[in-house]
DNA sequence: TAGATTGTTAATCGATTAACAATC
DNA sequence: TAGATTGTTAATCGATTAACAATC
């Protein structure tokens, strides 16, 4: 039953996994699967899956399962994808530069639509298609361009105000490869982390020596 | 009292954003803090923040709180920042390269003592004092250098065969950069996984039309 | 129809929050 | 000493798992 209740974090992260393990069984020319078979392959419960599902809609056929396509459709939907949203890339360095020519916005989504950079040696770069603009055109093009999200591979030391410029300029989400914390909880920008660090050393620590959290 | 209970995922997850916070402490020269005054700047409750450390010991004083430098001397050694982890990086495009240049590996406690990859153009170079060999030299160079852990930066198709060839020159932990899943599952090597579209798609949701959600 | 498998409700498990005695 | 704040135990909340009637 539709319940419309506030769907957990927990949940939607496993979604971009379930879309992943999906296009996976789409290669393999797999058209059914059951939440057991599909829990059992990605290490979840199929009560899991099941209730995960449930969230959205009542997506299985009982004594079937379900159908890949189908299902694979509407996670994506659900996920947004189906909506053309518009992302713009601030900082060309080597990072930035890498999520344009590796990450397949296009495959899952997204359109680039421009990329922004202060050092005068880019402006006018064509990188994968986009072109890099000045970052002093930057406020300007996204009153221009309406844009859902920027993404922030700039210099921890200009994080916190590109991030403040942004938001004023209306984007709706911040994809934040700096490693600070960004502070926008006066707006209704959404923050995605990506925090290297930390998940370097949430690694660290477990491959560390156990014996080592306790002092005793 | 010191109960030896698997600490758990979230409790670990948290350790390096409280480092970053006593850093950035440490930073305005504040000496003491109470979890009280912790959890307002953080957004955490006090008891969470009591709770997560007292997995590890007793680090604060009754009618005090928490000595700033002291606390974040601790966080540091329960990460295993003290243990000097040797880190390869494999795979030098774009994103090795940024990895190499702007993480600071060495601030973390990491040394990077050699970079891979396959392209003869790159052999021989030097990024930020790391030397790129090539990757017909790394089993050899693995069985040479006991590793802890390698960064894994290279195109997806190739990311399977190298997980499987580092986990048998026995690094121990693995961290993976690319989109796919790593199947170590017959080993001892931990996998930590930056899995960038399902960042992007996760934001992508959590900015999207909430209606979409439901069918009906 | 009989067998399989869903969607959903109920039970369990674990994580967070609250409360408070211990103590600096 | 009195006030503040910890470390820890108990209570609550939420997420996962189990069970099962509904149904394809």
């Amino acid at each position: 039953m539709l319940k419309r209740e506030r769907i957990s974090n927990n949940v939607i992260r496993r979604l971009p996994m379930y879309l992943r393990k999906l296009d996976e069984l789409i290669a393999q020319e797999v058209d059914r699967i059951s939440s057991n078979e599909l829990g059992r392959q990605m290490g979840l419960t199929p009560s899991q899956i099941r209730q995960d599902f449930s969230c959205f809609g009542e997506f299985g056929q009982q004594g079937y399962g379900y159908r890949v396509l189908d299902l694979r459709e509407q996670v994506a939907r659900i996920l947004g994808m189906n909506e053309h949203l518009n992302v713009v890339i601030i900082g060309v360095g080597n990072l930035g530069h890498a999520l344009i020519e590796n990450m397949h916005f296009s495959q899952l989504g997204f359109q680039i639509t421009a990329a922004f950079d202060s050092n005068p040696e880019k402006i006018g770069d064509h990188i994968s298609g986009v072109t890099v603009f000045s970052s002093d055109k930057l406020v300007e093009w996204l009153k221009a361009n309406p844009t859902d999200i920027a993404v922030l591979t700039v210099p921890q030391n200009v994080a916190g105000d590109v991030a403040k410029t942004v938001a004023e300029c209306g984007v709706r989400g911040i994809w934040n490869f700096t490693n600070i914390d960004l502070d926008l909880s006066n707006t209704n920008v959404f923050v995605e982390n990506i925090h290297f660090s930390d998940s370097l050393l949430a690694l660290s620590y477990y491959i560390g020596d156990k014996s080592r959290e306790r002092t005793e």
